[in-house]
DNA sequence: CATTAAAATACAATCGATTGTATTTTAATG
DNA sequence: CATTAAAATACAATCGATTGTATTTTAATG
């Protein structure tokens, strides 16, 4: 039989000692003398003995794992915000479980049901666009299961979050298009439940009004942000009676749908209308033109979210800690706004 | 005190009977009566019993768990695969630990070590650019823990994998470019090392054989297939006394890079060369022009491997299963071999 | 209604590690 | 060398569920 484990036992029975000294022993404690952990730890290497999480875990009432929430695995903003949790966590020697609501709510609340049955010890999320109603977080308070948002945020009372500085970002690429020599500049914006779409917009709507260009209500056009919505958001904008000569949108996604329509029907990106994009995606770089748009870090916000989530789970139940930490972000000036 | 969960001995006290027979009861076992299974499931759901799976899972000594090793999260091949195997792994209860061996063989060992001190159930792996050496899986047979490669497999004795029909895809792919009147076809091809790369460089020479092309040694260059390998290695084909006019590369990123390059160089795409690449990445579609490709669906391979490995574990030790399976792909024709 | 088999339930050990308390050993001191 | 404190180790309970075996209850049968 090769599948006998090598346990705590197993050590204590072969040197003749207790397995409680054994188990201290393995943890540095200090109530071992240095030469029985030196023998101790000698013949646990001998016997290639790998202590046993889920005991260990058992007995400490913890399971040294965390749920991710993300809307969608393959968004690359997304995997380098997983990859950048997996290697802050794993460091920590906690496990991920990763899930995505792929944008919806009902998902979104199953997920935290399931990640409750597996006794995560934190949970780290960015919420769906459909959500809109937070009570399924109000069952990780009660449980006081503490939880960090990360990037997609929402409004509620005491709560932790890693962010960029939304309103800035989009200020300073609005801005960048005016100094482009932009004057009707539209906006595609994501759903107003979600806060960085708010703040994108309210960033929007200070640059104009510091350059005092007037704002516009038809110039703005909402949608969820996907490839598709560009080509559409954009038929919107050229219905109106402006000469539309700059777009901000609200990431790249949209703007990358918008760059793809308007080289269909031959308006081109810059010269006719310069645009800068929001998230710094993969294919941004490489789309022609490439892109103009705000890099955001997704390991960077992983990290920080990361290590913020664990900050709280050692925190115990003692002074519960509620911050937030912004990330900085840059315009990269690419072609898409080169005029 | 509200940190009190809730246990099948709290049911069983309450309920006046033996916690083995909750147990059983919640496990649905034959052994309980209905009236009982009934009482007993009545009150759990009251209470808000949820099974503590550290608990259960040491008692069975399974983790429920599957470590995944891939070469980068934030490709999109892989972050779809995940997406697949997340989505199969949590419908059969499992969890799944995600690793990034960032092309690393180093790191691939210290990730294996760690998934077995974690005590997974099972491994996907697809391997590292640097892996030649397979000892470090050796490890995983001692300890009897199933493993399943996905896309990048490797040439051992006796194991299972889901990938795709490498050859045949390549043929396809060199087939079509001479069917665009490519004579001189070169081809961009990654570390020997790896099977798939092996299997498309193979292909790429049948293709030709077929069509009665030569095959010359000087128009395949290998590389790591990074989107700066793609600039030096047009360089380096153009600098041969053949005047190329199709090339296939091993991935879409080298490919992308190649266009890049040409585009700056001024050597258009399709007319002067007919360019397929290999994965079908979201960048392919959006680059200028657009690149044909050999789609290869990350979710399916990601899920079929999943269920693989799924059905490896429970198959215990009973008579191993080796399996190979072949997942479809299929050739995506756009504007960069449209001539 | 006694007998017997089958069904249902209870008992107790177990998975492997941790940890509060009790006991033993060692070292320090006069 | 006896006394005492400190250090080291042993004992035993525990985390929460599972499971083989023993016991009790129920149902079937003549």
């Amino acid at each position: 039989m090769d599948n006998t484990e090598i346990t705590i036992h197993d050590i204590a029975e072969i040197l003749g000692i207790n397995s409680s000294t054994v188990s201290r022993a393995l943890n540095n404690s200090s109530r071992v003398a240095q030469k029985t952990k030196d023998k101790i730890l000698k013949k646990a290497t001998e016997l290639g003995y790998q202590r046993n999480h889920l005991a260990s875990n058992l007995r400490k009432r913890k399971t040294f794992t965390i749920g991710v929430i993300v809307p969608r695995i393959s968004r690359h903003f997304f995997s380098s915000a997983i990859a950048g949790i997996e290697e802050t966590a794993f460091k920590a020697g906690y496990n991920v479980i990763i899930c995505q609501s792929l944008e919806s709510l009902e998902r979104e609340k199953s997920i935290i049901d399931t990640l409750l049955a597996n006794r995560v010890d934190g949970v780290l999320i960015s919420i769906s666009m459909e959500t809109k109603n937070y009570d399924h977080l109000k069952g990780l308070k009660q449980r006081k299961i503490p939880f960090v948002f990360f990037d997609r945020h929402c409004d509620i009372a005491e709560n932790s979050k890693v962010v960029i500085d939304d309103f800035n970002a989009a200020f300073t690429a609005v801005e960048h298009l005016i100094e482009k020599n932009s004057t009707n500049i539209a906006h595609f914006s994501g759903p107003q439940n979600l806060e960085i779409y708010k703040n994108r917009f309210k960033g929007y709507k200070a640059a104009l009004e510091k350059h005092k260009i007037p704002f516009r209500e038809e110039l703005v056009v909402s949608s969820s942000l996907m490839e598709k919505d560009g080509a559409q958001n954009v038929q919107k904008i050229l219905a109106l009676p402006y000469k539309i000569d700059g777009l901000f949108c609200a990431n790249d996604v949209v703007a990358i749908g918008a760059i793809q329509y308007l080289r269909k029907i031959k308006i081109r990106v810059p010269e006719d209308i310069a645009i800068v994009g929001f998230s710094n995606e993969t294919i941004s770089s490489v789309i022609e033109p490439a892109l103009t748009t705000i890099n955001q870090s997704g390991m960077q916000i992983g990290e920080a979210a990361t290590n913020l989530l664990l900050a709280k789970i050692s925190n115990e139940n003692k002074k519960q800690i509620h911050e937030t930490i912004i990330v900085k972000t840059n315009l990269i000036e690419r072609k898409s706004t080169l005029r």
